[in-house]
DNA sequence: TAAAAATACTCCATAGGTATTTTAT
DNA sequence: ATAAAATACCTATGGAGTATTTTTA
């Protein structure tokens, strides 16, 4: 049977009229190249080139091959591209996972941005915290997830980290603070602060920093949804600690401001994560390449 | 890059609707079949097969593959078929070694069949002893040979015996013998014998087999040609020592007749005789095919 | 639960390399 | 004599197998 690497050497070979400098072209040794055509020849039971110190010329059966060759190849490079080419496609999805703070504040502005650029594609996005998101991955349920937590024990998941997720000090308007930039932790003591319910991860890492600095600050609301505490702390003259990403929007307008903590060194990073098994569908890529302008680290991934 | 192989066992999946059934067709193993399946996936991104229970069938993408895939194969197919199939070839040639008795009396006749079947191909013989013959066969200048004598030391040849060719006692009709069946080799003291000159390789083994039974004919002609021998014997009341095969419209004409010698033991064999190292060029495999009818033991070599 | 596909692993054939020889101008 | 191609030989990747697990109707 023939084969479409060979035949692309045969063509180039027939091109440039030399062994060596197809070779060179492709980065190939000579002999890589005189034993795939000599292959091409044994099977076809024909002479495709005749070689002599003048150049290497087609015999009458290269002649014929090299028009089936092009054909053959054109064929072949335009399905791939029509199935690879993201742009073109007519269906597919892309399966995405977050936790919350990336789910819910960072990734429905990316996914917008990638589904105007491709509006015939299915974007699924599904939040939850790490392990489960991790383990979605794992089931090739998902295709990239964005992930804050840490990722335990897990093999088989490859990450590349993004930016620092910062927790801050949030106050309105009301707070007489809101025009500071910075406080120290102990000015915290007795404060009211809208918080997370206790079983929450950040509620747990933060009432552990309080307790190692000594602090007792004044919990004073305990609301699950982050946009019930943000509008806790908006009309209220509460502060709470937030990812600044939560807040992006709030901030701009004025609406919030953010006091940085110097003790606060938690910092957790928000991640990418995916199962490299395989190499990346072409939508990953896809949506990775849309957000390279955020992240130009994600620029290596691509080109791999 | 795409591989036609997979694109074959791709296409018939889609036709068959199992990987099992295609494993079965192609005998191949399931886990072969979902491994090539796997990587076409994998090298275009998508999903190529819906798996269920209830059949495999097509994704979207595999759809479009499909089409292509057709296309491609078929094409290929038929550049396969252009440049191997002999009788279609515009030029070609089939270059033929023998030793004196095939190339004289044996493959003449087997050429002219060959050719009223492929018209188009050139056919050159070459007429030579062994040792050159099979120089010549390593050397790629000839494609096939006919060879009675031994190969010595020969590597890289490999031989297919065809027939012996039976050195007989022939004699004319004015010949006293001539309508005897056999003789023994004692009978020939004194008889008057046409013989070729001293130095050729028959006449050697002819005068060791003489000495040895104590025979001494009398040797009355030497001729070099072999049909000058013939018609010393036919228009003279000589004998001689021919392979029937060098008389074979002689005695069916009834112009010779041959008598069998018990004590001539020596069997030369005719043999097919190639190399090898690379596959039958599909023009030997035509020439081969030809002669099964009359070697029927040549259908194995064209079967591999 | 049973049949089909996926996975894990192992073995071997082939692709590719380097070094060298052969060939043709 | 020299540049290109062919050959010899060695290594590593990928194809195919067996055995097993996972999936789903």
């Amino acid at each position: 049977m023939l084969d479409l690497y060979k035949l692309e050497i045969f063509t180039l070979v027939a091109q440039t009229g030399s062994f060596t400098k197809t070779a060179e072209s492709l980065f190939l040794s000579q002999s890589a190249v005189s034993q795939h055509i000599r292959s091409l020849e044994d099977g076809l039971g024909t002479r495709l080139f005749e070689r002599s110190r003048s150049g290497t010329r087609l015999t009458e059966a290269g002649e014929t091959l090299l028009v089936y060759a092009e054909k053959i190849l054109g064929l072949a490079a335009t399905a791939v591209t029509t199935l690879t080419d993201v742009a073109n496609l007519k269906e597919g999805q892309l399966r995405l996972g977050a936790t919350p703070v990336a789910g819910g504040y960072l990734l429905p502005n990316w996914i917008q941005e990638f589904r105007q650029q491709y509006p015939n594609l299915r974007v699924s996005l599904q939040t939850d915290t790490t392990p489960p998101t991790a383990a979605a991955l794992r089931a090739r349920q998902l295709d990239l997830a964005f992930v804050e937590g840490e990722l335990t024990e897990d093999t088989a998941l490859t990450v590349q980290e993004l930016q620092e997720i910062d927790l801050v000090l949030i106050v309105g308007k009301q707070h007489p603070w809101h025009e500071r930039k910075q406080v120290a932790i102990h000015e915290l003591e007795g404060q009211s602060l809208v918080m997370r319910p206790p079983h929450s991860q950040t509620r747990h890492w933060l009432d552990a920093l309080f307790a190692r600095h000594a602090v007792t600050p004044n919990v004073v609301l305990e609301f699950d949804e982050p946009e019930a505490i943000k509008q806790g702390v908006i009309h209220g003259s509460c502060a709470t600690f937030l990812p600044s990403c939560m807040v992006a929007k709030e901030l701009l307008y004025g609406d919030l401001f953010a006091l940085f903590v110097p003790e606060m060194q938690q910092r957790r990073i928000l991640k990418l994560v995916w199962d490299d098994k395989r190499p990346f569908p072409p939508i990953s890529r896809a949506f990775i390449a849309s957000l390279v302008e955020t992240y130009p680290q994600l620029q290596e991934l691509l080109d791999q």
